[in-house]
DNA sequence: AGTTGAGTTTACTCATGAGTAAGGTAATAT
DNA sequence: ATATTACCTTACTCATGAGTAAACTCAACT
């Protein structure tokens, strides 16, 4: 009967207190549940109101941790791609075929793009953002594509992947990579290896049956 | 000096007056504009004064042409999607392994992602759409899926494809082939015969190089 | 010349949502 | 216990944009 939050006294009210968690942990978690937002209703269809609500707080309590509505974006989508050039760079360190980096970095960028911040990168609108913020995004995701670019560009050189455009099929693969982040829901009757199979399949041979 | 559109007396400012159109073929200027307008800006982006200002009119002239923003929205998209099933049946009619006929349709798929409407389908929020048009628009679109995947069912059974998830496949097979609506600019290096050229390779044979 | 009506304009209403001001609350330090 | 401070709330301002009301224009028919 003296549980604090059934009392009648106003329960206290502070994102993340349940968790003990520090200010950037909880800065962390109202993005995160931001990303979510933002995903499931887009970014011009959620309001920092549907946010705070979400973590059970009010708007105002938002501008503790992030300045703008466009500050919130742009640190999710600065989120994902970090963790998409890290991904690069070790593909680049780890050695191996044009081909075979390729196939290490795809594989994995299935599994990042399906997640909260991952997913945001293909379905928040660039749009949406302000000029600087957008042509602050463009440049990081313009590097990416010439990361992939001249991987390509190294598999054809050493015989793996065969003559093409690079930078039509860098563009292109991250297109199909990218795609699951629209489609893919967890209690959906697909699971994310299968797809990540299919797709690899896809990547390395296409769709026609080889000849016998 | 006595041309009417310099005159001091305002000009009439009637829409399509000088192409002599009718009133669906006015109403059809307008949609184009509005598609165009959506596609570069986003859909929450794009004020019906945007809209009204690239046609030279003001917002209420609009609403005798289209009855709600959300109709321009799904008007739009609709034209799309009727483009998108024609194209299916016509592969349908055609016969052929389904290698062959998937090979019809996102030849001519690529085509068509990049002309206004076609674009609209890809770039267009659909959480932006009332429910009653998101509803009806995702109905479309899962019978257009439904479509490809019994297309790679058929391919798989006559042996033109390799062994797949027809429903993977589809959604990843549309997600590739839309992805031009994206990045393709009709000022940029690339030409569209060129792109599609590339996105058929990758369809058929993959990246890796064949086997000697 | 006068009437009609489609098409358009100006001048509004009204809802929504970003961002702010100022005051309240509770954990920690003193 | 009291003070401090970080965190949060209530109660606003202000801009924007969808949609409407009512008046105006002009071509076509009479």
């Amino acid at each position: 009967m003296s549980n604090p939050s059934t009392s009648g006294r106003r329960a206290a009210r502070r994102i993340g207190v349940d968790q003990g968690a520090d200010f950037e942990q909880r800065r962390r978690i109202i993005l995160r549940e931001a990303a979510r937002a933002f995903n499931e209703k887009g970014v011009e269809n959620t309001s920092l109101d549907d946010i705070a609500a979400r973590l059970n707080v009010t708007k105002p309590a938002l501008y503790h941790y992030v300045s703008s509505k466009d500050e919130f974006v742009s640190l999710c989508l600065a989120q994902a791609m970090e963790d998409n050039q890290r991904l690069l760079e070790e593909a680049g360190q780890r050695g191996g075929t044009g081909l075979e980096q390729l196939i290490y970095i795809f594989e994995r960028w299935v599994q990042g793009v399906v997640s909260d911040f991952g997913r945001s990168i293909v379905l928040v609108d660039l749009r949406t953002l302000s000029d600087a913020s957008r042509r602050e995004h463009r440049k990081a995701q313009r590097q990416l594509l010439r990361s992939v670019e001249s991987i390509i560009q190294r598999g054809i050189e050493d015989g793996s992947v065969r003559r093409c455009s690079p930078a039509v099929m860098a563009l292109s693969l991250i297109g199909l990579f990218n795609s699951p982040a629209r489609w893919y829901r967890e209690d959906g009757g697909l699971s994310i290896e299968e797809i990540a199979q299919e797709l690899m399949a896809l990547l390395t041979n296409g769709v026609a049956a080889s000849p016998e």
